[in-house]
DNA sequence: GCTATGCATTGATGGTTGTCAATGTATAGA
DNA sequence: TCTATACATTGACAACCATCAATGCATAGC
């Protein structure tokens, strides 16, 4: 059952440049939830495992052992980053393939250039 | 009680893309530490204010009432960020002028970007 | 059906953090 | 010198978070 493409409501992906304009205390919550869903050690390795790994993709099994973390754990953090729209999640059989949602990173990024 | 002491002056930290290889544990932990300085609405406003703000740059009477927060929390959040090296700190007479540290925010990004 | 595997969820726990009130420190002015 | 202003710091407290062990829930193979 490949079901892409996640509703998620486009969180930041507006064109706030943070450095242009005092955004609003809303707009600086919204974006605080997914810097938050980033900045922790064990999920930006997750992130990087990922990316890096065949086919840009992983299950549980193979982030577990490397990362040296709980598998229940890896699952909660893995959980934070679909939560947040940064990774996908998709169950073929018994495993559960994560991956990176394209341009997730890039539209945080953006906000953060001054440009 | 918060022991830190991170210099922390290199921002750009390397060239880590991030998604390219996976990154090592020090490297993640550093990222982190950035990215939890920013992961705040009170922090993300701050560095808004400060950057649209007259010249560049704000004392804390400037961001204290629009902020909504105490001066101490105020003082609190400006210091976590020139810890992480994201603002510059200025004392002037009575006054401490805050302002953004060129580049910083964009090292970040430019750490997120898969490019 | 029984068992093994892969993953999610729960409960508990120790550590971290955002916030305020209160206090401390330094500078400027009368 | 005395007072007012601008920040920084401290202590306390509640909320949150990362982690593990244990359990639950499917699916696949026998």
């Amino acid at each position: 059952m490949t079901i892409e493409l996640l509703p998620l409501a486009d969180v930041s992906a507006c064109c706030a440049p943070l450095t242009r304009e005092p955004i609003s205390a809303i707009e600086a919550a919204d974006l605080a939830t997914q810097l938050k869903a980033i900045a922790d050690p064990a999920r930006l390795r997750l992130i990087s495992m990922v990316a890096a790994h065949d086919d840009q993709e992983a299950c549980v099994c193979d982030l577990t052992e490397p990362l040296g973390l709980t598998q229940g754990t890896v699952s909660h953090h893995l959980k934070v980053l679909v939560d947040a729209g940064i990774f996908s999640r998709d169950k073929r059989g018994t495993w559960a393939y994560y991956r990176l949602v394209p341009g997730a990173l890039d539209s945080i990024a953006t906000v953060l250039v001054s440009a």
